[in-house]
DNA sequence: CGGTGTGAAGCGCTTCACAGCG
DNA sequence: CGCTGTGAAGCGCTTCACACCG
């Protein structure tokens, strides 16, 4: 596979496969480009833990709801272990094949099983406390689909998924007169 | 409001911000930073249309469903019109206040409303159907849900949510070793 | 030749540093 | 004095250009 046909399914430049290429020490053939097999591995090596990723989401909301559905089989090497809401009408049931469990169950879960990854999707006025709750049983990464800047310690990774400001965002470049060329 | 305020609570240095306010060409006085009630306007200004902005969104699965539980109400600005599904059972009834309708009126009703954004909530294997049936209906920016790479027109803005990436980006940034320092 | 590997230049965003103003 | 406004420098990513290899 060549670079510039890996260029064109990322919708970059040829160059820059090469150099993002080089920077993981993978080797390309001028006469063939790179070995596909070979790049498959080197990439995955790269990205993948030795071992499959545990997660909890926290917040069995519509939006949870969904991306329990969403993960539900797929990527094995995310392994969603449990839910956990506060609602006790939906504590003790199994949604989309994932347990749903009570807040207080948190800690204990975490600390079990090694969870080191949160998905957030409770209302933004809960989000502080919750994050803070995640973290504070051992959570050090949290996917943040409220819609919350969280105020958390330095070493903990946060990810924010902002609907709302992504669909302003496509409002926002197809307006009619296309974006403000800059200033007003 | 002072600069440096601004910057904590965005994260970024305050240099930052009284360039990014420069560009809006929005002024600042020395002696107590910059006025809150022009700074809103300003910015409002800048980042909203005269207009509400009219948007579809497709796919009434788990995911579109919470989506439009989510947008239920909020942003004024952002007005969901209807929501189309091609499966009959859901279609003419009504989620989260939302109508819900067959696949074959979105020409009709894009067109009459004058939508520009739609939101794509389909499997990833109707996920390329769907968008060139939006743009071809009118549409020119979407909100793609879907895990797939879309092919359309140049002019069409596309802003791509993939919760499974992101999800990967938190378990490759919280590894016990930290990110790999570069090379393998 | 066609494609990789890579120094060097380019470019745009970020930060520094400081003049100037209230 | 403290904060804004801004030229200038810094920095990192992207692109160019081309030597080299099969």
């Amino acid at each position: 596979m060549v670079s510039s046909e890996l260029a064109r399914m990322a919708k970059v430049t040829s160059s820059q496969v090469r150099r993002d290429l080089m920077a993981l020490d993978i080797k390309g053939n001028p006469a063939r480009g790179y070995d596909t097999k070979d790049l498959l591995d080197s990439i995955g090596r790269f990205l993948d833990g030795k071992r499959p990723e545990k997660v909890v989401l926290v917040g069995v909301g519509n939006l949870g709801r969904a991306i329990l559905g969403f993960f539900h089989g797929r990527r094995p090497n995310l392994n969603i272990v449990a839910a956990f809401d506060r609602d006790p009408s939906k504590t003790g049931r199994v949604i989309h094949g994932y347990r749903c469990l009570p807040m207080e169950k948190l800690p204990e879960v975490v600390a079990r099983e090694g969870v080191r990854v949160g998905i957030l999707t409770v209302p933004a006025s809960e989000a502080q406390k919750v994050a803070t709750a995640m973290v504070g049983a051992g959570v050090v990464g949290i996917l943040n689909f409220a819609p919350r800047c969280l105020a958390l310690p330095e070493h903990v990774f946060v990810e924010d998924i902002d609907m709302t400001t992504s669909l302003e965002k496509v409002a926002f470049f197809t307006r009619p007169q296309g974006p403000p060329e800059e200033g007003r």
